[in-house]
DNA sequence: TTGTATGCGTTATCAG
DNA sequence: CTGATAACGCATACAA
């Protein structure tokens, strides 16, 4: 049977505004009466039915999200829907879920971060996509005492309540164990992706190092590695320059790694050159899933972005609604996804 | 705003009672009055408050999950625990679920079947592992009138509100390309698994169809393909013995597919033997994650089978109690899992 | 410091 | 056929 608040109240001889006073630890209450309290909980097992709370709950928790634009940055499109999946689930209890977007530029980002704090959130979902600027937001937030969760971006140093995402070392790691599977005997690899400035996210190096370390643990004889450098202020056809010109210097190349989830434009350059490489690339925007059912791409990393936006929200809620602490690194799987098993993927159950 | 019961009562000039029964079909309302509430619905947009039904809910909902023994067969600890955690996050709900066991034999099966009948089930999910039976089965359910859902193993002829689980076609398709892509120019292939008879159910079929279907479909070279049958009624030794002469009378196979959980047994003797192959099997048994940990087992075909079970109840709950209806084939996603992407998998976020 | 009463949105009963 | 009203378990304002 389910023992709710008016049970214990009975057991222990007070009324329930008493017992509702101790548990919320609201209020005043005396020595005598608390002991009587913890009694009669300890006996009978006392667990607050959610559902009737959140019916007879006054105040409306606010969570506020501070995502890149999706419509800027393609791969932001999938959390943003996870987000508005945990919106509409969570629909009838009290809580008002905001989204604040960003493009990705220092600016832009700190704006976001003002408006946030402005709108007076119990909680914040966000992705730390700059470094200083992020450590300064945070110690804001933790000042306002506003509890705080990491998306896609970890940044231990901000203190957050929990980071949701992937490992990006071990992502790398697992790239280059498909390279190693897929590439013959004197086949070289090559690294190479567009990218916005010389100096890049943390989490793209770590993905390059899983990599890169991957075959210098590797007990087999390690492939000749190169790397190239794209930046995206740069024409298109001077990345095809670029890159063409690269692969018939290095004709042992054979296979190619990008760390980014623009592997779409890579294989757009070697699919008009005929060039027939292994492409191994992030995440699932439409354009690479595109060439992957080509064949161009032959192998994309996922990290369920849907559910990264999904989860982050749903942690936060039980956070703050259900006073559940949840784990501080919550690491999403790695998904090995190719031609076959990617109308499978994220999505078919929603 | 939120659009309660009372608003769009007012608004019809009517009273809520009316309303409810219009709602929930049950007695009888005017025709005046339907059609004023329609019209208020239609003003409005009324989305009824799940938490407050819950509330005031008399009637308890019961389902009965029907699953083989996970003592008996280790593949399925993992569907029980989903289900598990799905009892734990509706234990709010005025929801009561039961599960029933039984060992993989027909007596027990139908046995089971019965239990679960005289249970008065609101809403059933199963696993058709019996063709003749289960049809029977969902026969006398459909009398009664009980919904109910498919889990693993997929019987539409039983006509099941939905279906939840892996494409056995796809899934072999997909461990073909793995194969396809480790294997070298001459390199031959051994399908083999121990079953429990000559006559195997039928998704471990379809998951060799895929498989070997994939390479008839390409446009390389097909390679060798072997088959060797062993029985579980055989002893361990005797598997051993045919295996090993099998694999020196055929040195050419290199990759050996197992299209059941079972890899771990051909791993271990493959392992004493210190025989070297690719091997590709399926599920994330504690045994299979062993072997491949060592580097004996490659590949696994995981189908995220704590989700399965997990998402079958919770597609039951809301068809009970939401009156949504689930899409009737919920593919699960086909997972590529090797020694370093497995840390990452299922259960990191619980 | 404590107890009582009212309301949250829905269901379900019962008298009209 | 319809309307009024008491639950459901909890939070909270107010009275004692």
């Amino acid at each position: 049977m389910k023992i709710r608040i008016v049970d214990i109240a009975k057991k222990a001889d007070v009324s329930v505004g008493t017992v509702d006073r101790y548990i919320h630890k609201r209020g005043k209450v005396s020595k005598k009466a608390t002991e009587k309290i913890q009694q009669a909980v300890k006996e009978l097992g006392y667990e607050p039915d959610i559902l009737a709370r959140n019916l007879a709950l006054k105040k409306e928790f606010k969570i506020v999200c501070l995502l890149p634009d999706p419509n800027e940055t393609k791969y932001w499109e999938r959390p943003d829907s996870g987000v508005d999946k945990a919106i509409s689930e969570l629909s009838s209890f009290k809580v008002t879920i905001e989204k604040v977007f960003f493009t990705p530029r220092l600016e832009s980002f700190n704006k976001a971060c003002q408006k946030a704090i402005e709108a007076q959130a119990d909680g914040i979902v966000y992705v730390p996509m700059f470094l200083d600027a992020s450590l300064h937001f945070a110690e804001q937030l933790h000042q306002k005492n506003i509890a705080s969760i990491q998306i896609n971006i970890h940044l231990p140093e901000a203190q957050p309540l929990a980071f949701i995402g992937q490992n990006p070392f071990a992502a790398g790691e697992v790239a280059a164990s498909l390279c190693d599977m897929a590439r013959h005997e004197n086949d070289a690899i090559l690294i190479t992706y567009i990218s916005k400035k010389e100096q890049e996210y943390a989490h793209h190096h770590a993905r390059i190092d899983g990599f890169t370390q991957y075959f210098d643990k590797s007990s087999s004889a390690k492939p000749e590695i190169h790397h190239l450098s794209l930046k995206i202020d740069e024409d298109e056809s001077q990345h095809e320059l670029l890159l063409t010109q690269f692969l018939e210097q290095q004709p042992q190349v054979k296979i190619i790694y990008v760390p980014n989830s623009r592997a779409y434009r890579i294989a757009s350059i070697l699919d008009k050159n005929q060039t027939n490489k292994i492409i191994v690339g992030f995440d699932t925007l439409n354009e690479n899933i595109a060439y992957m059912q080509q064949g161009i791409i032959d192998f994309l990393i996922g990290q369920q972005s849907m559910s990264q936006g999904y989860n982050a929200v749903m942690l936060m809620f039980n956070a703050l609604f259900r006073k559940e602490d949840p784990a501080s690194t919550n690491y999403m799987p790695i998904d090995i996804l190719n031609k076959f098993n990617m109308d499978f993927y994220e999505g078919v159950l929603k």
